[in-house]
RNA sequence: GGGUGAUUAGCUCAGUUGGUUCAGAGCACCUGCCUUACAAGCAGGGGGUCACUGGUUCGAGUCCAGUAUCGCCCACCA
């Protein structure tokens, strides 16, 4: 079959991928093969596939076709996360498109549209991780708003209750007065903004000539002040504390108090203090018991206790304020400041503090739990350093009660009742059934029916969700059977910025709930961690080293990377260019101001190619197929020693690959394939074989050839599945059910470096006489003569079957003289100690020559004068170690050797 | 402010426990090649005081301290 020169992923690709679906290979069930299970961080399936998720997925499709290769039961779970505040806002928007507001639609007919959306648009991510080739196990796809999640959401969140770590409070919370609903602080980004600062004069109510002056960017919520504070050693306002001044513009009296919270540096050193309004405000009156007074509505505005500029939006009433202000005399002076503004991460509405009545999870426990599990090694973590942002999370007096309310419909509501319009006492329980029941024992009232019930109308953090994955895709709350086959899922690979929120919590939900799940017998014998090992991938960076994210639009086209490029380029790309915790710098092809091709395209552009070097591999020994001699012909000399020179070389590879994967050092194990096979598979071995001048080869050396490229490709199929695939079916004819990404991976017992030794020694004096070649413009074409020492190491070397004959054929030489004689007119030079004379078909430039040895004579005598002094020195020989001394000592021996021969080199030129 | 990471070739980055070839890779650059698999290629080549200053050590790119610059995370910011 012809082949074209150019190899082209598009059609491969999806011709592999349709075939390794058809053959079921990516499904799993339990059995009694050996797990080896990844759960997804499930995307959000409100998300489009960018270059993290790229990372990510590729690292998890490595090491699952990896255990696949080995022969385990390797399970890939995916699935996408219902991504609460994300889906409500894109659901709105929708609504919004077709005239509806949400606030005229019904809960359940809000819920309605929100399926219906995720139906239609919800989860395109997962099809573009297979254009990746992600062998997940589609049959698998799990959703967290779907029954089985839903249901273990909810038990998860009754069990907390009935244990007591579940409580309601006010807080001072961040709330989003877009999506009107608490945030947590994660969702919460801060970003310096430019504001303006307002001097404000307070009067006195008693000496209405005197005053304070305030600064505040908030003027707004001037009128919901409760104090005005300064430092207790002030002694600008010492005189003022415990009088009281008057709220500009509705005439308010409150307090002048003191506190040592204030900075008497900043501003005028005097604070307003609005506890409804301001989280260390709120901090300050509790203090000083000040009464709370909340002047804003849920979206924002003004509202009836603000008394002025009622139902004004709260930038709007900023900017009128002012004008008031100033026209009461009120206005100081009004200063530009540049200061952090929070916003929400989904809808970028300005973060508001506002006092809410919210769910909470007491964490201390939890906290200890999951930083235990990692300290004594449960859980490991790859790169081990992530221990110290760990720790610094989740340390006591960091670790804050978590806030699992949220104001959304979008979730899994919170299963929780009240009865009639009591709103303090709610009950909870799993269904309304039992509430009910509850209910009635709790009132004492028998004639309690489900009407005079209502549910919370909060639902849970979507992380409440999330953090249940790795047993609620097994479905562990209802039914344990796959769960104790599958748990605890082997190694998760994530970001390091969702540790916090993701990882920890897995961790802590995995402690608090397998144990009852798995038995006694199963979680001592398995463990009770949610995965054992965790991979945190660097964040993927643009040029600028932010962070690739939807709003800051800087993210390429993972799509039209693959377009471009091949998944497996692509793949190649990504991974050639990341450790484990690392951050990666990717960005689009062009850079906007140079116009220059950017480092990380050209990784991917290096993994095409690399593509393209295998697949004309593949077409030369094709080609030698065609031609061959028949199977008795015994194999060339050179080809029986090339071919075990390969067979040891794959061998030392794949014991490389496996500590590489034992560390998840897969950049490593990525170069250190590419190397042997572009370098050694195809520069050398393929050269080493290849017939001359429309020779034949021999059955037996094409067989061999195809052997090693055959397990090269297997070798190879974790990080390039579909180049390997489609090679590895051309190599040979394949049964139905052999494929690559299911053959057997090799593994090495013993490795012999002897051969692998000896051929490097062939290759320095190949790339030798080449050099010499280049440099005195002798073209390879031309057939030489070498002339060595007999003798030498380097001569026995090359007694060995096939080494001197491939060293002639790869230097084109005419052949090799062993002779003590020196011929005139020869470039001599080093192989070790080894002095060889390269006749050249010209007149050499002598002068030249000399210049050449004499720069080499220099280098050695610094090089010896180096090692002397060590030797020399009393302290090295007597502290170092014996091999250490020994290597010098070599050294030594070898360089004065090897001055030698360049001094008597040098003395023949003249 | 508290952490944390980085600084190695023109660019982007590797370098695990200090010890021959450890100073590396890719890209870019230079020279010569359309050699019947591959110009998305082949054969060669140049290029780095490993940020700086000290220290530990027989020995430091590697360990320690300080300095400088850059980055990130967390907290705060009237």
């Amino acid at each position: 079959m012809e082949l074209s020169s150019r190899y082209n992923p598009k059609n491969v690709e999806s011709k592999w991928y349709a075939h390794w679906l058809d053959q079921d290979y990516f499904s799993s069930k339990p059995d009694d093969r050996e797990p080896f299970t990844i759960v997804i961080p499930p995307p959000n399936v409100t998300g489009v596939l960018h270059m993290g998720h790229m990372l990510n997925n590729t690292i998890q499709d490595i090491l699952i076709r990896k255990a696949r290769l080995d022969g385990k039961n390797a399970c890939w779970v995916p699935g996408t996360d219902h991504a609460s505040i994300a889906t409500e806002a894109k659901v709105v928007q929708m609504l919004r498109a077709r005239g509806i507001k949400k606030s005229d639609i019904s809960r359940d007919e809000f819920m309605k549209y929100a399926f219906e959306w995720k139906e239609n648009y919800g989860g395109i991510i997962l099809d573009q991780l297979k254009k990746l080739g992600a062998s997940c196990d589609w049959n698998r796809t799990r959703f967290t708003m779907e029954d089985s999640l839903y249901k273990a959401t909810i038990a998860a969140f009754v069990d907390l209750y009935k244990k007591g770590k579940i409580y309601r409070g006010k807080r001072i919370t961040n709330w989003d007065p877009e999506a009107k609903t608490v945030l947590s602080n994660e969702e919460v980004v801060y970003k310096d903004e430019s504001s303006r600062l307002f001097h404000l004069k307070y009067f006195l109510q008693d000496q209405p000539t005197e005053y304070v002056v305030i600064a505040t960017q908030r003027p707004e919520t001037i009128m919901a002040d409760a104090a005005v504070a300064v430092h207790p050693d002030d002694d600008r306002y010492r005189h003022l504390i415990g009088k009281k001044v008057l709220i500009p513009l509705i005439n308010k009296a409150i307090d002048v108090i003191a506190d040592s919270y204030v900075d008497m540096e900043f501003g005028t050193g005097a604070l307003k203090i609005t506890p409804a309004h301001d989280t260390n405000d709120y901090e300050i009156g509790i203090r000083h018991q000040l009464p709370i007074l909340d002047i804003l509505t849920e979206d924002g505005r003004i509202n009836e206790d603000g008394q002025i500029l009622v139902g004004e939006d709260r930038f709007v009433a900023r900017k009128k304020i002012g004008k008031l202000l100033e026209e009461a005399g009120h206005l100081d002076k009004i200063e530009d400041y540049v200061t952090s503004i929070g916003r929400s991460e989904r809808t970028t509405a300005v973060v508001e503090p506002r006092l809410t009545l919210q769910w909470f999870l007491s964490m201390k426990d939890f906290a200890n739990t999951a930083l235990a599990a990692v300290k004594n090694g449960e859980v490991k973590f790859f790169p081990e350093n992530m221990w110290n942002m760990y720790n610094s999370w989740l340390r006591e007096e960091n670790v804050r009660d978590w806030c699992i309310s949220r104001q959304l419909w979008w979730g899994q509501r919170i299963p929780a009742w009240y009865v009639k319009d009591d709103d303090q006492n709610p009950i909870v329980a799993t269904t309304k059934e039992e509430a009910l029941e509850l209910a009635r024992k709790q009132t004492g009232n028998e004639n309690l029916t489900s009407e005079d019930l209502r549910q919370e109308d909060d639902v849970v953090d979507t992380w409440f969700s999330s953090w249940l994955w790795p047993i609620s895709v097994f479905d562990g709350f209802e039914n344990q059977e796959e769960l104790k086959y599958y748990y605890p899922t082997n190694v998760l690979v994530t970001g390091w910025d969702i540790m916090f929120f993701w990882v920890a919590r897995m961790i802590m939900a995995g402690y608090e709930w397998s144990p009852s799940l798995l038995g006694e017998k199963i979680a001592q014998e398995r463990g009770i961690q949610p995965f054992r090992e965790v991979y945190f991938t660097g964040m993927v960076r643009d040029n600028k080293k932010r962070k690739m994210s939807k709003s800051l639009g800087n993210s390429p086209d993972a799509l039209a990377l693959i377009d471009n490029y091949g998944a497996d380029g692509v793949r190649f790309g990504m991974l050639s260019s990341t450790v484990a915790g690392n951050d990666i710098v990717f960005d689009a092809p062009f850079d906007p101001n140079t116009g220059q091709v950017l480092n990380q395209s050209k990784l991917c552009e290096q993994g095409r190619n690399f593509c393209n070097k295998m697949w004309n591999a593949l077409r030369l020994i094709q080609g030698w197929e065609s031609n061959q001699s028949d199977q008795s012909t015994a194999p060339e000399p050179i080809a029986i020693t090339a071919n075990l020179w390969m067979t040891d070389r794959i061998k030392v590879l794949t014991a490389d690959l496996d500590s590489y994967f034992k560390e998840y050092r897969l950049s490593d194990a990525i170069m250190g394939l590419y190397k042997v096979i572009w370098d050694d598979f195809c520069s050398w071995y393929l050269e080493m074989i290849k017939p001359v001048s429309e020779g034949k080869l021999s059955w037996e050396t094409i067989q061999n050839t195809k052997d090693h490229f055959s397990s090269l490709m297997t070798l190879l199929h974790p990080f390039m599945p579909f180049v390997t695939e489609e090679i590895w079916h051309h190599l040979k004819p394949r049964k139905s059910g052999e494929d690559c990404v299911v053959s057997s991976y090799p593994h090495v017992e013993h490795i012999t470096s002897q051969l692998i030794n000896q051929v490097e020694v062939c290759k320095e004096l190949v790339s030798k006489i080449r050099e010499i070649r280049s440099s005195n413009g002798v073209g390879m074409k031309i057939p030489l003569l070498l002339v060595g020492e007999p003798n030498g190491e380097l001569s026995h070397i090359l007694e060995r079957q096939g080494l001197q004959d491939l060293v002639v054929k790869m230097a084109n030489l005419e052949g090799i003289d062993w002779t003590k004689e020196e011929p005139g007119n020869a470039v001599s030079f080093l192989i070790g100690t080894n002095k060889l004379n390269l006749i050249l078909e010209k007149e050499i430039d002598i002068e030249e020559e000399r210049v050449r040895i004499e720069k080499e004579i220099a280098y050695y005598q610094g090089f010896l004068k180096g090692v002397n002094s060590k030797l020399n020195n009393e302290r090295f020989v007597n502290n170092a170690p014996e091999n250490v001394v020994a290597l010098e000592r070599k050294k030594l021996e070898d360089g004065n050797s090897k001055l030698k021969s360049l001094q008597e080199a040098l003395q023949q030129l003249s």
